[in-house]
DNA sequence: TGACTTCCTG
DNA sequence: CAGGAAGTCA
């Protein structure tokens, strides 16, 4: 085993630009251990005018000034509470494309005027609800700050050639706050840096270089104290004055601050994050689907599919997130409803799923909650799948300016605030497609390849439709024919390779490696036995391909278009059990528990698996 | 114009 | 599987 990898824990990395001045240096060479650290670290911090025997106390000081420096700019940025832009790209640097498609699909179908696509906007669409109020307490704040940061750098510095703040080090300190952040933790820490979770995690980095460097440590510890101890008195005081402005506001105050927030909603909502997908995706894969190899998709709607669909007339999400009475608007101004909804019906589900639910991001969280009964449990890895954006939304938006402790604060005092930047609330989620009904989907394709929104409809009589689930299950089957066609022609073309001439030879049988492959995209588990029909009908299409590729119309850009026309001639009836609103449900909640031995007489009901080919 | 579909991409 | 573009069709 490489000693090597060893040090390469994130601990390791930061002493890693240790070695680099006895390389650079032209001194003495490194001693053995230290070189071979420095194998791997020179590559990663490649510059180094870190020679200096005192950089470690350069070093540390610079850890401090790093510290303090980003917790100012933080503050600079602290009246927006959703972070601008800076910060923020600095937290995702690696999509701007995907900003730029977000932006994209954002445009299309927002239909309110003129948009409002800063948070800066936003404050100031909320003047004369306490702005001044509050731009003079955090003018207040970020002089005290600047105080503060000036005493620390004084007495952090007292011998070293103080490189003021505003030198050259003033990026150098963000990007070090950074650096270390990259290699520790919490996602929250990395850009805001303000709050006391940075603060905690700079102090573990600390405190492990202390460990290293005992020396350092009573003067670290008692500037970190001291400043922590300053930060977190100065800000609970602003904070609290600010909230407390802000909750004394008259009743219509949330209503139009809320307005005044959908403008800017979609922006911010489309924000993806990374844990966005890794939330969304897990309930998804461990119930049906194949594969899911987007990390941060989505969403995931995902994939980030919150981007868009907020503002798209197709968007599924927002007649879902809504009461079932605001349903029957018109689904393009999703954006004009949550401000109709009662105020404390979105402040009950936000006070009820607590900082553990929705502020967190666990896959899990959903399932778990108390405050979804049984069935609805069932439900949740949709839920999992919709509802994460509002609580990536809030998460992101408060991560900035406000320390977690303040979160907590700001829950227990009302979160009217929290509220604002949720125009859409989970509790209004009525109906949505739930992993069930893929599972169902599914196994409807064995019968109908091209289902009419009036077929699937009856089959699905607990799902509320409307345009947006529609189009989500007529996708579906979409995405399913293609994966059907796809088999049929690869199957078909390597039959040719093979040498068979005979189309009729071509014939889809259960111990078929083509059925193999249908049978495990449409029925992973093999809970269900596959229709003989559906077998007449693969191999129809196989045999379809296989004319077709054999003179050579593939050629032709639209040659499939006859197969399809074909094919679509040939869905066949679909077993009245189907249309049964508990049938996907049974399936999925045994298969839930994972008491897949259940399965069987659950999955296997006569009227299917005995059901005659119905041509 | 809207509903559907295929194709492509992530 | 979802999003989106582009095409078809009534």
């Amino acid at each position: 085993m490489d000693p090597n990898s060893v040090l390469l824990s994130p601990q390791s990395r930061t002493f890693s630009c240790l070695t680099e001045p006895s390389m650079e240096g032209g001194r003495s060479p490194a001693p053995p251990e230290l070189a071979r650290d420095s194998l791997f670290s020179w590559s990663q911090l490649p510059s180094s005018g870190l020679a200096d025997p005192d950089w470690f106390w350069d070093e540390h000081i610079q850890a401090k000034r790093a510290r303090v420096e980003t917790i100012v700019q933080g503050m600079c940025l602290s009246p927006s509470p959703l972070g601008s832009g800076s910060a923020r790209s600095r937290n995702s640097p690696c999509c701007p494309e995907k900003a730029q498609k977000r932006k994209r699909k954002q445009s299309l179908p927002m239909q309110q005027g003129p948009q409002k696509p800063s948070p800066a906007r936003d404050q100031g669409n909320r003047k004369g609800l306490g702005t001044p109020y509050m731009r003079e307490q955090l003018h207040l704040l970020k002089q005290q700050l600047r105080h503060l940061q000036e005493h620390v750098l004084q007495a952090a510095e007292p011998r070293g050639p103080a490189q003021g703040p505003g030198d050259s080090d003033k990026g150098k300190g963000p990007l070090r706050v950074k650096q270390r952040s990259g290699g520790g933790s919490s996602p929250w820490t990395v850009d805001s840096a303000l709050h006391q979770g940075s603060n905690r995690d700079l102090s573990r980095v600390d405190r492990h270089r202390m460990s290293e460097a005992p020396g350092f440590l009573p003067s670290g510890a008692d500037l970190r104290e001291i400043l922590r101890e300053e930060l977190t008195r100065a800000m609970s005081q602003t904070v609290d004055s600010v909230l407390q402005k802000v909750l004394l506001e008259p009743p219509g105050h949330l209503v139009q601050a809320g307005r005044s927030f959908q403008g800017l909603a979609p922006e911010d909502r489309s924000e993806p994050s990374p844990s966005e997908g890794g939330a969304y995706k897990e309930p998804h894969s461990l119930a049906i689907l194949p594969r899911r190899a987007q990390p941060q998709t989505g969403v995931p709607m995902g994939h980030l599919s919150l981007a868009k669909p907020l503002d798209s007339p197709r968007y599924p999400d927002s007649p879902r997130m809504i009461p079932k009475s605001y349903q029957d608007l018109p689904t393009n101004c999703p954006l004009a409803v949550p401000s109709c909804i009662p105020e404390n019906q979105i402040l009950s589900q936000l006070l009820g799923h607590g900082s553990n639910g929705h502020w967190s991001d666990s896959p899990l969280q959903d399932s778990a909650s108390p405050s979804h009964p049984s069935s609805e449990s069932v439900l949740r890895p949709w839920g999992a799948i919709r509802l994460r954006r509002p609580s990536t939304l809030s998460q992101q938006q408060y991560s900035g300016p406000f320390t977690a402790a303040h979160l907590v604060k700001m829950e227990q005092v009302g979160l009217q605030a929290v509220t604002e930047a949720l125009p859409f609330s989970s509790a209004h989620i009525q109906e949505g497609l739930n992993p069930g009904h893929l599972k169902k989907a599914k196994l409807m394709f064995f019968f109908t390849r091209y289902p009419s929104s009036n077929l699937l409809k009856v089959y699905f009589p607990d799902v509320q439709f409307n345009r947006c689930i529609t189009s989500q299950m007529i996708k579906w089957f979409s995405n399913f024919r293609e994966f059907y066609y796809i088999q049929m022609e690869k199957f078909a073309r390597q039959a040719i390779s093979e040498g068979v001439t005979n189309p009729k030879m071509l014939v889809v049988l259960r111990d078929s490696e083509l059925f193999r492959a249908l049978n495990t995209h449409y029925n992973k588990g093999n809970d269900f036995q596959v229709p003989d029909c559906f077998l007449e009908i693969a191999s129809l299409t196989l045999q379809e391909f296989f004319r077709a590729v054999s003179a050579g119309k593939d050629s032709d850009p639209s040659w499939k278009k006859p197969i399809y026309k074909i094919i679509s001639k040939l869905d066949s009836d679909i077993p009245e059990i189907f249309k049964s609103s508990s049938y996907p449900q049974e399936l999925f909640q045994v298969k839930n528990p994972q008491v897949d031995c259940m399965l069987d007489h659950v999955m296997l009901p006569p009227a299917i698996s005995n059901r005659p080919p119905s041509q």
